[in-house]
DNA sequence: TGGGGGCAATGATATAAATCATATTCCTGG
DNA sequence: CCAGGAATATGATTTATATCATTGCCCCCA
Protein backbone atom coordinates (compact mmCIF):
# COMPACT_ATOMS: atom_id res chain seq x y z
CA UNK A 1 0.00 0.00 0.00
CA UNK A 2 2.76 2.50 -1.01
CA UNK A 3 -0.51 5.21 -1.65
CA UNK A 4 -1.35 5.06 1.75
CA UNK A 5 2.47 5.76 3.23
CA UNK A 6 2.80 8.61 0.95
CA UNK A 7 -0.22 10.11 1.73
CA UNK A 8 0.69 10.15 5.38
CA UNK A 9 4.16 11.21 4.73
CA UNK A 10 2.46 13.96 3.64
CA UNK A 11 1.18 15.19 6.39
CA UNK A 12 3.12 18.07 8.34
CA UNK A 13 2.59 16.16 11.18
CA UNK A 14 4.64 13.01 10.44
CA UNK A 15 7.02 14.28 7.39
CA UNK A 16 9.39 14.01 10.18
CA UNK A 17 8.76 10.25 10.80
CA UNK A 18 11.86 7.48 10.51
CA UNK A 19 10.95 5.22 7.57
CA UNK A 20 10.39 2.38 9.90
CA UNK A 21 8.15 3.84 11.94
CA UNK A 22 6.29 5.21 9.15
CA UNK A 23 5.83 1.96 7.94
CA UNK A 24 4.48 0.45 10.82
CA UNK A 25 1.86 3.51 11.04
CA UNK A 26 0.83 2.38 7.63
CA UNK A 27 0.14 -0.89 8.42
CA UNK A 28 -1.59 0.03 11.03
CA UNK A 29 -3.50 2.73 9.66
CA UNK A 30 -7.34 1.48 8.63
CA UNK A 31 -9.21 3.05 5.85
CA UNK A 32 -12.79 3.66 6.16
CA UNK A 33 -15.50 5.09 3.32
CA UNK A 34 -18.56 7.15 4.60
CA UNK A 35 -21.72 8.16 2.65
CA UNK A 36 -23.33 11.35 3.00
CA UNK A 37 -24.59 12.19 6.59
CA UNK A 38 -23.12 9.33 7.80
CA UNK A 39 -21.25 9.22 11.32
CA UNK A 40 -17.54 8.88 12.02
CA UNK A 41 -18.44 8.85 15.57
CA UNK A 42 -20.98 10.13 17.95
CA UNK A 43 -20.05 12.89 20.77
CA UNK A 44 -19.53 10.91 24.30
CA UNK A 45 -17.83 8.31 22.94
CA UNK A 46 -14.68 6.85 23.75
CA UNK A 47 -12.13 9.03 21.91
CA UNK A 48 -10.32 5.87 20.75
CA UNK A 49 -9.44 7.08 17.34
CA UNK A 50 -7.22 9.31 15.81
CA UNK A 51 -9.05 10.31 12.02
CA UNK A 52 -6.96 11.86 8.89
CA UNK A 53 -9.24 12.78 6.46
CA UNK A 54 -8.33 11.48 2.82
CA UNK A 55 -10.84 12.59 0.72
CA UNK A 56 -14.25 14.58 1.41
CA UNK A 57 -15.38 17.17 4.21
CA UNK A 58 -16.37 15.98 7.68
CA UNK A 59 -18.34 18.36 9.98
CA UNK A 60 -18.12 18.35 13.70
CA UNK A 61 -21.40 18.93 15.21
CA UNK A 62 -23.37 19.14 18.31
CA UNK A 63 -26.95 18.96 19.43
CA UNK A 64 -28.67 21.02 21.32
CA UNK A 65 -31.77 19.40 23.39
CA UNK A 66 -34.58 20.65 21.12
CA UNK A 67 -33.01 19.15 18.19
CA UNK A 68 -31.09 22.34 16.69
CA UNK A 69 -27.58 21.04 14.79
CA UNK A 70 -24.63 23.53 15.40
CA UNK A 71 -21.92 23.08 13.25
CA UNK A 72 -19.00 23.45 15.18
CA UNK A 73 -16.10 23.06 12.62
CA UNK A 74 -15.77 21.92 8.54
CA UNK A 75 -12.80 19.99 8.38
CA UNK A 76 -10.72 19.93 5.33
CA UNK A 77 -9.13 17.08 2.98
CA UNK A 78 -5.27 16.37 5.36
CA UNK A 79 -7.21 17.45 8.23
CA UNK A 80 -6.88 15.61 11.79
CA UNK A 81 -9.79 15.04 14.17
CA UNK A 82 -10.40 13.36 17.20
CA UNK A 83 -6.51 14.40 18.11
CA UNK A 84 -7.55 15.08 21.53
CA UNK A 85 -8.42 11.14 21.87
CA UNK A 86 -4.60 10.50 22.23
CA UNK A 87 -3.64 13.28 24.13
CA UNK A 88 -6.25 13.38 26.85
CA UNK A 89 -8.57 10.69 27.02
CA UNK A 90 -12.11 12.21 27.58
CA UNK A 91 -14.54 11.55 25.52
CA UNK A 92 -15.04 13.20 21.76
CA UNK A 93 -17.72 16.73 22.54
CA UNK A 94 -19.24 16.26 19.51
CA UNK A 95 -20.06 13.91 16.77
CA UNK A 96 -18.22 14.23 13.62
CA UNK A 97 -20.46 13.59 10.44
CA UNK A 98 -19.19 12.92 6.80
CA UNK A 99 -20.73 15.42 4.30
CA UNK A 100 -20.54 13.56 0.94
CA UNK A 101 -18.67 10.51 0.42
CA UNK A 102 -15.32 10.39 2.62
CA UNK A 103 -12.53 8.48 2.48
CA UNK A 104 -10.84 8.50 6.41
CA UNK A 105 -7.82 7.15 7.59
CA UNK A 106 -8.34 5.65 11.43
CA UNK A 107 -5.48 5.44 13.63
CA UNK A 108 -6.10 3.74 17.09
CA UNK A 109 -4.72 5.87 19.89
CA UNK A 110 -2.96 3.08 21.35
CA UNK A 111 -0.54 3.24 18.25
CA UNK A 112 -0.37 6.53 17.84
CA UNK A 113 0.13 7.44 21.63
CA UNK A 114 3.41 5.54 21.66
CA UNK A 115 5.00 7.65 18.45
CA UNK A 116 4.06 10.68 20.35
CA UNK A 117 5.57 9.88 23.20
CA UNK A 118 8.80 9.27 21.64
CA UNK A 119 8.99 11.26 18.89
CA UNK A 120 8.82 15.08 20.14
CA UNK A 121 8.66 16.39 16.51
CA UNK A 122 5.16 14.16 15.94
CA UNK A 123 4.16 15.85 19.77
CA UNK A 124 5.16 19.04 18.67
CA UNK A 125 3.26 18.96 15.69
CA UNK A 126 0.08 17.61 17.35
CA UNK A 127 0.17 20.38 20.00
CA UNK A 128 0.66 23.26 17.17
CA UNK A 129 -2.48 22.04 15.76
CA UNK A 130 -4.24 21.76 18.85
CA UNK A 131 -3.24 25.54 19.44
CA UNK A 132 -4.26 26.10 16.13
CA UNK A 133 -7.64 24.64 16.77
CA UNK A 134 -7.82 27.39 19.39
CA UNK A 135 -7.13 30.11 17.46
CA UNK A 136 -10.14 28.99 15.09
CA UNK A 137 -12.52 28.47 18.31
CA UNK A 138 -11.71 32.26 19.31
CA UNK A 139 -12.12 33.08 15.72
CA UNK A 140 -15.49 31.27 15.66
CA UNK A 141 -16.95 32.68 18.62
CA UNK A 142 -16.42 36.39 17.22
CA UNK A 143 -18.44 35.35 14.07
CA UNK A 144 -20.70 33.93 16.16
CA UNK A 145 -20.92 37.03 18.68
CA UNK A 146 -22.06 39.31 15.85
CA UNK A 147 -25.24 40.33 16.03
CA UNK A 148 -26.68 40.94 12.06
CA UNK A 149 -26.54 37.58 10.23
CA UNK A 150 -25.31 39.14 7.25
CA UNK A 151 -22.26 40.09 8.92
CA UNK A 152 -21.88 36.55 10.39
CA UNK A 153 -22.34 34.89 6.93
CA UNK A 154 -20.02 37.28 5.38
CA UNK A 155 -17.20 36.50 8.35
CA UNK A 156 -17.73 32.97 7.43
CA UNK A 157 -17.70 32.82 4.34
CA UNK A 158 -14.57 34.33 4.07
CA UNK A 159 -13.29 32.37 6.77
CA UNK A 160 -13.85 29.14 4.57
CA UNK A 161 -12.66 30.67 1.17
CA UNK A 162 -9.12 31.13 3.54
CA UNK A 163 -9.21 27.60 4.44
CA UNK A 164 -10.46 25.66 1.60
CA UNK A 165 -7.43 25.46 -0.88
CA UNK A 166 -8.18 27.88 -3.94
CA UNK A 167 -7.10 30.21 -5.83
CA UNK A 168 -6.33 33.35 -3.54
CA UNK A 169 -8.89 32.37 -1.53
CA UNK A 170 -11.64 33.04 -3.63
CA UNK A 171 -13.54 29.58 -4.09
CA UNK A 172 -15.39 27.85 -1.34
CA UNK A 173 -14.94 23.86 -2.72
CA UNK A 174 -17.53 22.72 -0.69
CA UNK A 175 -21.00 21.37 -1.52
CA UNK A 176 -22.78 23.43 1.74
CA UNK A 177 -26.37 23.30 2.10
CA UNK A 178 -28.35 26.42 3.16
CA UNK A 179 -29.46 24.88 6.12
CA UNK A 180 -25.69 23.84 6.67
CA UNK A 181 -25.01 27.54 6.62
CA UNK A 182 -27.27 28.50 9.17
CA UNK A 183 -26.24 26.30 11.32
CA UNK A 184 -22.74 27.27 11.17
CA UNK A 185 -23.65 30.77 12.05
CA UNK A 186 -26.82 29.83 14.33
CA UNK A 187 -29.90 31.35 12.19
CA UNK A 188 -32.86 29.76 10.46
CA UNK A 189 -32.48 28.55 7.08
CA UNK A 190 -35.17 30.91 5.44
CA UNK A 191 -32.51 34.16 6.91
CA UNK A 192 -29.80 31.80 5.12
CA UNK A 193 -31.60 32.10 1.93
CA UNK A 194 -32.37 35.48 1.81
CA UNK A 195 -28.70 36.45 2.31
CA UNK A 196 -27.65 34.16 0.27
CA UNK A 197 -29.49 35.49 -2.58
CA UNK A 198 -29.50 38.95 -1.57
CA UNK A 199 -25.18 38.52 -2.21
CA UNK A 200 -26.09 36.72 -5.53
CA UNK A 201 -27.94 39.28 -6.69
CA UNK A 202 -25.89 41.84 -6.21
CA UNK A 203 -23.25 40.28 -7.84
CA UNK A 204 -20.98 39.98 -4.32
CA UNK A 205 -20.88 36.13 -4.33
CA UNK A 206 -21.77 33.39 -6.87
CA UNK A 207 -23.45 29.89 -5.04
CA UNK A 208 -23.32 26.74 -7.72
CA UNK A 209 -23.50 22.90 -6.90
CA UNK A 210 -19.83 22.62 -6.68
CA UNK A 211 -19.52 25.25 -4.20
CA UNK A 212 -19.42 28.98 -3.49
CA UNK A 213 -17.51 31.91 -5.16
CA UNK A 214 -16.63 34.95 -4.08
CA UNK A 215 -16.43 37.53 -7.18
CA UNK A 216 -16.24 40.80 -4.54
CA UNK A 217 -14.19 39.94 -1.00
CA UNK A 218 -13.87 43.63 -0.87
CA UNK A 219 -17.49 44.43 -0.92
CA UNK A 220 -18.06 40.59 1.08
CA UNK A 221 -15.34 42.22 3.92
CA UNK A 222 -17.31 45.42 4.03
CA UNK A 223 -20.16 43.31 4.84
CA UNK A 224 -18.81 41.13 7.22
CA UNK A 225 -17.00 44.81 9.04
CA UNK A 226 -18.38 47.33 8.96
CA UNK A 227 -21.32 48.77 11.20
CA UNK A 228 -23.73 49.63 8.56
CA UNK B 1 8.87 33.43 49.84
CA UNK B 2 7.31 30.38 51.36
CA UNK B 3 3.70 30.73 50.51
CA UNK B 4 4.44 31.70 46.73
CA UNK B 5 5.84 28.38 46.56
CA UNK B 6 3.15 26.46 48.14
CA UNK B 7 0.53 27.74 46.13
CA UNK B 8 2.34 26.26 42.98
CA UNK B 9 3.06 23.42 44.64
CA UNK B 10 -1.06 23.78 45.43
CA UNK B 11 -1.73 23.68 41.37
CA UNK B 12 -2.51 20.51 39.82
CA UNK B 13 -0.06 21.26 37.25
CA UNK B 14 2.99 21.23 39.39
CA UNK B 15 1.74 18.86 41.94
CA UNK B 16 4.29 16.47 40.78
CA UNK B 17 6.84 17.95 40.56
CA UNK B 18 10.11 17.46 42.13
CA UNK B 19 11.49 19.95 45.02
CA UNK B 20 14.93 21.22 43.92
CA UNK B 21 12.65 22.08 40.13
CA UNK B 22 9.79 23.52 42.42
CA UNK B 23 12.16 25.95 44.59
CA UNK B 24 13.70 26.87 40.98
CA UNK B 25 10.53 27.81 39.37
CA UNK B 26 9.56 29.62 42.93
CA UNK B 27 12.73 31.54 42.13
CA UNK B 28 11.87 32.43 38.72
CA UNK B 29 8.25 33.34 39.20
CA UNK B 30 7.24 36.85 39.33
CA UNK B 31 4.35 38.20 41.47
CA UNK B 32 2.60 41.62 39.60
CA UNK B 33 -0.58 43.49 40.98
CA UNK B 34 -3.16 45.08 38.74
CA UNK B 35 -5.95 47.08 38.90
CA UNK B 36 -8.97 47.00 37.25
CA UNK B 37 -9.13 47.44 33.91
CA UNK B 38 -5.78 47.12 33.36
CA UNK B 39 -3.81 44.88 30.91
CA UNK B 40 -1.90 41.71 31.43
CA UNK B 41 -1.08 41.66 27.65
CA UNK B 42 -2.79 42.71 24.78
CA UNK B 43 -3.59 40.70 21.28
CA UNK B 44 -0.78 40.38 19.45
CA UNK B 45 1.82 40.84 21.66
CA UNK B 46 4.62 37.94 21.57
CA UNK B 47 3.51 35.53 23.75
CA UNK B 48 6.07 35.09 26.63
CA UNK B 49 4.52 34.44 29.24
CA UNK B 50 2.61 31.77 31.43
CA UNK B 51 0.41 33.09 33.67
CA UNK B 52 -1.29 32.32 37.07
CA UNK B 53 -3.89 33.86 38.97
CA UNK B 54 -3.62 34.47 42.47
CA UNK B 55 -6.16 36.73 43.35
CA UNK B 56 -9.44 37.54 41.48
CA UNK B 57 -10.53 37.31 38.10
CA UNK B 58 -9.16 38.18 34.62
CA UNK B 59 -11.07 38.65 31.47
CA UNK B 60 -9.53 37.10 28.01
CA UNK B 61 -11.34 40.16 25.26
CA UNK B 62 -10.81 40.84 21.75
CA UNK B 63 -12.10 43.72 20.21
CA UNK B 64 -13.80 44.05 16.93
CA UNK B 65 -13.21 46.76 14.63
CA UNK B 66 -15.46 48.97 15.40
CA UNK B 67 -14.63 48.63 18.77
CA UNK B 68 -17.03 46.13 20.21
CA UNK B 69 -15.81 44.00 22.96
CA UNK B 70 -15.86 40.59 22.73
CA UNK B 71 -15.25 38.51 26.25
CA UNK B 72 -13.93 34.93 25.36
CA UNK B 73 -13.71 33.55 29.24
CA UNK B 74 -13.70 34.36 32.52
CA UNK B 75 -10.05 32.93 34.40
CA UNK B 76 -10.64 32.37 38.46
CA UNK B 77 -8.21 32.15 41.00
CA UNK B 78 -5.74 29.34 40.24
CA UNK B 79 -6.25 28.85 36.72
CA UNK B 80 -3.63 29.11 33.99
CA UNK B 81 -3.92 31.50 31.33
CA UNK B 82 -1.28 31.76 28.12
CA UNK B 83 -0.18 28.38 28.20
CA UNK B 84 0.01 28.44 24.61
CA UNK B 85 3.19 30.53 24.60
CA UNK B 86 4.82 27.55 25.73
CA UNK B 87 3.12 25.49 23.45
CA UNK B 88 3.28 27.22 19.79
CA UNK B 89 4.89 30.40 20.20
CA UNK B 90 2.57 31.93 18.20
CA UNK B 91 0.98 35.65 19.24
CA UNK B 92 -1.82 36.00 22.19
CA UNK B 93 -5.14 35.85 20.24
CA UNK B 94 -6.47 37.64 22.95
CA UNK B 95 -5.91 40.54 25.55
CA UNK B 96 -6.24 39.50 29.64
CA UNK B 97 -7.79 42.31 31.65
CA UNK B 98 -7.80 42.32 35.37
CA UNK B 99 -11.15 42.58 36.96
CA UNK B 100 -11.18 44.33 40.25
CA UNK B 101 -7.53 44.23 42.31
CA UNK B 102 -5.91 40.60 40.53
CA UNK B 103 -2.54 39.29 41.98
CA UNK B 104 -1.04 37.23 38.98
CA UNK B 105 2.25 34.99 38.80
CA UNK B 106 4.03 35.34 35.83
CA UNK B 107 6.85 32.39 34.50
CA UNK B 108 8.35 33.07 31.28
CA UNK B 109 8.37 30.52 28.86
CA UNK B 110 11.73 29.85 29.30
CA UNK B 111 11.94 28.78 32.15
CA UNK B 112 8.86 26.62 31.79
CA UNK B 113 9.06 24.94 28.72
CA UNK B 114 12.16 22.62 29.78
CA UNK B 115 9.78 21.59 32.47
CA UNK B 116 7.42 21.06 30.44
CA UNK B 117 9.83 18.83 28.06
CA UNK B 118 11.73 16.82 30.71
CA UNK B 119 8.71 16.39 33.22
CA UNK B 120 6.18 14.47 31.75
CA UNK B 121 3.82 15.09 34.60
CA UNK B 122 3.35 18.86 33.76
CA UNK B 123 3.49 17.92 30.30
CA UNK B 124 0.64 15.83 30.65
CA UNK B 125 -1.44 18.50 32.49
CA UNK B 126 -0.86 21.33 30.29
CA UNK B 127 -2.33 18.96 27.78
CA UNK B 128 -4.88 18.26 29.76
CA UNK B 129 -5.44 21.50 30.50
CA UNK B 130 -5.67 22.78 26.76
CA UNK B 131 -8.10 20.06 26.27
CA UNK B 132 -10.88 21.49 28.90
CA UNK B 133 -10.33 24.57 27.24
CA UNK B 134 -11.04 23.59 23.80
CA UNK B 135 -14.00 21.82 25.51
CA UNK B 136 -14.97 25.30 27.15
CA UNK B 137 -15.06 26.88 23.88
CA UNK B 138 -17.20 24.15 22.79
CA UNK B 139 -19.63 25.36 25.56
CA UNK B 140 -18.97 28.72 24.80
CA UNK B 141 -20.08 28.06 21.30
CA UNK B 142 -22.95 26.26 21.73
CA UNK B 143 -24.11 29.55 24.05
CA UNK B 144 -23.62 31.45 21.11
CA UNK B 145 -25.16 30.15 18.40
CA UNK B 146 -28.40 29.98 21.09
CA UNK B 147 -30.94 32.76 19.25
CA UNK B 148 -32.69 33.64 22.27
CA UNK B 149 -30.70 36.37 24.35
CA UNK B 150 -32.25 34.77 27.59
CA UNK B 151 -31.53 31.38 26.70
CA UNK B 152 -27.92 32.53 26.34
CA UNK B 153 -27.46 34.36 29.38
CA UNK B 154 -29.37 31.84 31.29
CA UNK B 155 -26.74 29.02 30.16
CA UNK B 156 -24.03 31.34 30.87
CA UNK B 157 -24.96 32.11 34.49
CA UNK B 158 -25.55 28.39 34.74
CA UNK B 159 -21.64 27.73 33.58
CA UNK B 160 -20.19 30.40 35.24
CA UNK B 161 -22.36 29.18 38.75
CA UNK B 162 -20.56 25.71 37.79
CA UNK B 163 -16.66 27.24 37.17
CA UNK B 164 -16.95 29.48 40.48
CA UNK B 165 -16.31 27.65 43.63
CA UNK B 166 -19.37 27.58 45.70
CA UNK B 167 -21.73 25.63 47.50
CA UNK B 168 -23.56 23.71 44.90
CA UNK B 169 -22.98 26.13 41.95
CA UNK B 170 -25.94 28.56 42.92
CA UNK B 171 -23.51 31.32 43.40
CA UNK B 172 -21.13 33.18 41.13
CA UNK B 173 -18.29 35.22 43.15
CA UNK B 174 -17.66 37.29 40.47
CA UNK B 175 -18.16 41.29 40.14
CA UNK B 176 -20.20 41.59 36.58
CA UNK B 177 -21.26 44.26 35.06
CA UNK B 178 -24.06 44.28 33.20
CA UNK B 179 -21.68 45.91 30.35
CA UNK B 180 -19.62 42.03 31.17
CA UNK B 181 -21.97 40.21 30.67
CA UNK B 182 -23.93 42.10 27.41
CA UNK B 183 -20.34 41.31 26.16
CA UNK B 184 -19.87 37.82 26.90
CA UNK B 185 -23.02 36.77 25.26
CA UNK B 186 -23.38 38.86 22.37
CA UNK B 187 -26.03 41.20 22.91
CA UNK B 188 -26.82 45.04 23.84
CA UNK B 189 -26.18 46.66 27.42
CA UNK B 190 -30.12 47.61 27.45
CA UNK B 191 -31.30 44.10 26.88
CA UNK B 192 -29.09 42.42 29.41
CA UNK B 193 -30.14 44.96 32.19
CA UNK B 194 -33.94 44.10 31.12
CA UNK B 195 -33.75 40.50 31.47
CA UNK B 196 -31.75 40.52 34.17
CA UNK B 197 -33.94 42.53 35.73
CA UNK B 198 -36.74 40.20 34.75
CA UNK B 199 -35.65 37.12 36.21
CA UNK B 200 -34.76 38.80 39.49
CA UNK B 201 -38.46 39.75 39.76
CA UNK B 202 -39.39 36.93 38.66
CA UNK B 203 -36.88 35.51 41.71
CA UNK B 204 -34.96 33.01 39.92
CA UNK B 205 -32.16 35.16 40.58
CA UNK B 206 -30.61 37.47 43.02
CA UNK B 207 -28.08 40.30 41.98
CA UNK B 208 -26.19 41.99 44.70
CA UNK B 209 -22.61 44.45 44.67
CA UNK B 210 -21.03 41.26 45.41
CA UNK B 211 -22.42 38.65 43.07
CA UNK B 212 -25.13 36.90 41.57
CA UNK B 213 -26.95 34.01 43.35
CA UNK B 214 -29.33 31.33 41.39
CA UNK B 215 -32.16 31.32 43.89
CA UNK B 216 -34.10 28.53 41.52
CA UNK B 217 -31.30 26.52 39.07
CA UNK B 218 -34.13 24.30 37.76
CA UNK B 219 -36.02 27.49 36.51
CA UNK B 220 -32.97 28.77 35.09
CA UNK B 221 -32.09 25.75 33.47
CA UNK B 222 -35.69 25.49 31.77
CA UNK B 223 -35.18 28.99 30.71
CA UNK B 224 -31.91 28.26 29.07
CA UNK B 225 -33.13 24.72 27.33
CA UNK B 226 -36.83 25.28 26.49
CA UNK B 227 -37.73 26.55 23.18
CA UNK B 228 -40.58 28.69 25.20
C1' DT C 1 -17.12 67.28 50.13
C1' DG C 2 -18.98 67.92 45.95
C1' DG C 3 -19.02 66.87 41.30
C1' DG C 4 -18.66 63.76 37.60
C1' DG C 5 -18.31 59.50 35.26
C1' DG C 6 -19.75 54.93 35.06
C1' DC C 7 -23.66 51.95 35.86
C1' DA C 8 -28.49 50.63 36.24
C1' DA C 9 -33.08 51.42 34.90
C1' DT C 10 -36.94 52.32 31.82
C1' DG C 11 -39.69 54.07 27.92
C1' DA C 12 -40.54 54.71 22.91
C1' DT C 13 -39.57 53.34 18.36
C1' DA C 14 -37.49 51.00 14.52
C1' DT C 15 -36.01 46.94 12.45
C1' DA C 16 -33.89 42.58 11.78
C1' DA C 17 -34.94 38.19 11.92
C1' DA C 18 -37.90 34.34 13.55
C1' DT C 19 -42.02 32.05 12.41
C1' DC C 20 -45.69 30.28 9.55
C1' DA C 21 -47.24 29.10 5.00
C1' DT C 22 -46.79 27.44 0.24
C1' DA C 23 -44.67 26.64 -4.12
C1' DT C 24 -41.20 24.97 -7.11
C1' DT C 25 -37.15 22.65 -8.34
C1' DC C 26 -33.89 19.15 -7.89
C1' DC C 27 -31.84 15.06 -6.98
C1' DT C 28 -31.61 10.35 -5.53
C1' DG C 29 -32.72 5.86 -4.60
C1' DG C 30 -35.77 2.14 -5.73
C1' DC D 1 -37.55 6.53 -15.05
C1' DC D 2 -40.53 7.84 -11.64
C1' DA D 3 -41.84 9.32 -6.91
C1' DG D 4 -41.01 11.52 -3.01
C1' DG D 5 -38.09 13.77 0.14
C1' DA D 6 -34.81 17.39 0.52
C1' DA D 7 -33.37 21.84 -0.77
C1' DT D 8 -34.44 26.36 -2.54
C1' DA D 9 -37.41 30.15 -2.92
C1' DT D 10 -40.60 33.79 -1.55
C1' DG D 11 -44.50 36.11 0.84
C1' DA D 12 -47.04 37.60 5.13
C1' DT D 13 -46.91 38.25 9.94
C1' DT D 14 -45.14 38.46 14.47
C1' DT D 15 -41.73 39.14 17.77
C1' DA D 16 -37.46 39.83 19.89
C1' DT D 17 -34.12 42.90 20.29
C1' DA D 18 -31.35 46.75 18.67
C1' DT D 19 -31.39 51.61 18.89
C1' DC D 20 -32.30 56.18 20.70
C1' DA D 21 -33.31 58.94 24.62
C1' DT D 22 -33.62 60.23 29.38
C1' DT D 23 -33.17 59.81 34.39
C1' DG D 24 -31.32 58.78 38.77
C1' DC D 25 -27.94 56.51 41.56
C1' DC D 26 -23.77 55.55 43.64
C1' DC D 27 -19.10 55.72 44.50
C1' DC D 28 -14.51 57.38 43.61
C1' DC D 29 -11.15 60.87 43.79
C1' DA D 30 -9.66 65.52 43.09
Amino acid sequence: MIVKRDFLKSLPIFSALPDPILDKLTDRAEEFTYKNGEYIFYEGDPPDWLCIIREGNVKAVKYLEDGKEIILHVFMPGDIFGELAILDRRPYPASAQSMGHTKILKLHYTHCRDICENVPEVRMKLIQSMGEKQRGFVDRLETAMTTRVEKRIAHMLLKLAGASDSKGGTYINLHLTRKDIANMVGTTIETTIRIMSRLQKEGIIESTKTGITILRPDLLRERGGEHE
